[in-house]
DNA sequence: TGGCGTCTTGTGAACGCTAACAATGGTAGC
DNA sequence: GCTACCATTGTTAGCGTTCACAAGACGCCA
């Protein structure tokens, strides 16, 4: 195979524009100090040859790389990708990310890294001697991983953690988990339930305690008890199903369900259907995550819609602009939303009252 | 911003280990003609050191940049993405070829480009020259354009078009769109249905007169007709409800009818209900791609899975190979495989006879 | 008019790695 | 025992870009 060389390089242009390799370099980067007329010049012979500069010879050169890594769990990416799950996750952080990155001539790439293996900070410390990446995006669980954090700290690199406010270098981005449980819950107060449930994600992803603390605000505001009424799962549908069974099983069961994902309210879905509960009649769910699939499913499910892609989107923006300013590390809370569907309505209660 | 460097350096294992330079590069490279201590002694400084080669400098030195490149259709990727339609094919694209790609210490990165722009081939120039990937994935509707094509096939860069069976130079891969209509319509007439529709898709994917052939095919050996039970849609929900319409309400309405995408089956359960057709009573219907939606819609589809991830991870593995032994241009046919659940069942009147 | 600072352009070296070639050592064949 | 050859290791140059520094042009103030 014959050693493949950039087509058109540097020094095309600046033979072509009858100018340095310098100057060339200088309009390539923006940089100040070059004359109009000049850069015009530059310009004309980059443009009539089309040329681009090759990243592995800028990254090289001891500058920018030019590329963003997005990290992901990888046994969860597998596993959810294996199970046609259909978290819409990955696809959501690579547009938002991908897009804003292109935007200013980066590129994201994404990459998996095994949390709880004891290589964690090989297998990252191989990624970023491969890649030099110019920062990185961490996403849970990886973002409260105080050997991730550390390490990237330790070079240098700016990252942002998605799903963490844990103090600690690298800016920090959520999405007001906190805020749209307490929402979330206050609607179906609003609504007339007194025993509203709660479908936990697991303890190692510090939002689930977020989501938590937000539904116990609201039931605390609104003077409602909370004790037995929530249960854990791992975001997946066998977890979900397992959960909802416990509460709804119960003595007194609730009669409305705040999920901390889709999958785990589709699962209390087909619980309380098991159960011969009608959804919204009998119990009301209201989901996190609004991911593609809520739309479709019976009720349409009313749900936490947790923008991811602006999340990383902005994550990118502050990482691409850290390398200009070296801007203090900052908190940053990206607004979610409460999407109503068929999924909830009216206390059964109140329905009665009604109805006599 | 300080100048950063790689932190430890093929130079740093030389010394360590005491040999040259080349030497560890060869080690690294896994090349013939090194004697089994000496690698042993190398291999364990670079244990010892934890050191990856930058991906930058190997491709520099005019060697790999162990990047593979998919190319996307922006317009597509970002319209499916701001309308959430869910349709995983990112997901699915980027985890079978990262998995692929990670395999053999390669990377995924995604591109996306405009088709239709009239700046394609610099566009992909312009990221060829950028990225200097080692093999490119097109994915529909790229995988036809003449454009891409030839430009890639000039340059001696090892390329897949994924969903197309048309010569030219790169290999093709398809998910076998023809056999997998034929199966579907014949399953339909195995249920006793003689009047079957099709919702096509657009005519620039030539998949979608694939999927057209397979279902006449069957119709032809079961002598059935097929005149008036085509329409085509672009993919989307709307259109399919409209095509949806458009056969439903003929005169002699089809029992069945396959569509060439989730969105659209979906679209055909919505205008069932409206005109009170009951699905799979009245109506059966059998949607292609089985995206994660369908197995929580009312119905479940009954759907053609289209292999995405294995044909990507093919593809990628062809590339990869391309390198070593420039095999010759393959067509490679992917199995896909039908997915019954609950939105088919035997034609109406057959109920009817039995019944009565 | 001279000296000094600022703006603009150019020159060499360096980044980390591999291709190509050179040099060494051993071994088989006669 | 000598030559030829192969296996193994080392040396040099170069990939495309930017950094650090140098040098020239220009203007400004005393």
């Amino acid at each position: 195979m014959a050693r493949r060389r950039q087509s058109v390089t540097i020094k095309h242009v600046a033979a072509d524009a009858g100018v340095s390799l310098q100057t060339v370099s200088r309009v390539i980067n923006d940089e100040p100090n070059v004359r109009p007329a000049m850069k015009e010049r530059v310009q004309a012979s980059i443009d009539k040859l089309g040329y681009t500069p090759s990243i592995a010879a800028q990254r090289m050169s001891g500058s920018r790389s030019y590329l963003i890594m997005a990290l992901n769990d990888r046994e969860r990416t597998i596993a959810d990708w294996r199970e046609r799950r259909g978290t819409d996750w990955v696809d959501q952080m690579l547009l938002g990310g991908m897009l804003t990155c292109a935007e200013h001539g980066y590129r994201m790439i994404v990459e998996l890294i095994d949390t709880h293996s004891d290589h964690v900070e090989r297998e990252l410390s191989a990624a970023l001697m491969a890649l030099q990446p110019d920062g990185v995006v961490l996403t849970p669980p990886h973002s409260e991983n105080a050997l991730i954090t550390g390490l990237l700290a330790d070079r240098g690199i700016p990252f942002a953690r998605i799903g963490s406010i844990a103090p600690g270098p690298g800016f920090a981005l959520t999405m007001g988990d906190t805020r749209n449980a307490l929402d979330a819950t206050r609607r179906l107060i609003e609504l007339g339930h007194t025993r509203i449930g709660m479908i936990a994600g697991p303890e190692a992803y510090s939002l689930s305690g977020w989501r938590i603390e937000g539904w116990r605000q609201a039931l605390g505001e609104a003077g409602l008890p909370h004790e037995g009424l929530c249960a854990a799962g791992d975001f997946g549908f066998e977890s979900g199903a397992e959960a909802a069974r416990t509460l709804l099983t119960q003595d007194d069961p609730p009669t409305a369900i705040v999920a901390s994902s889709d999958q785990m309210a589709l699962a209390t879905l087909d619980v309380a259907r098991e159960l011969g509960l009608s959804v919204p009649r009998d119990l009301s769910v209201i989901s996190f995550d609004n991911t593609p699939i809520v739309r479709f499913t019976d009720p349409p499910l009313t749900a936490v819609d947790q923008p991811i892609a602006e999340t990383i989107s902005r994550a990118v923006e502050l990482i691409i602009r850290a390398r200009r300013d070296a801007a203090p590390d900052a908190v940053i809370d990206v607004e979610g939303s409460l999407v109503e569907r068929g999924s909830t309505a009216p206390a059964p209660h109140l329905k009665g009252v009604k109805r006599a």
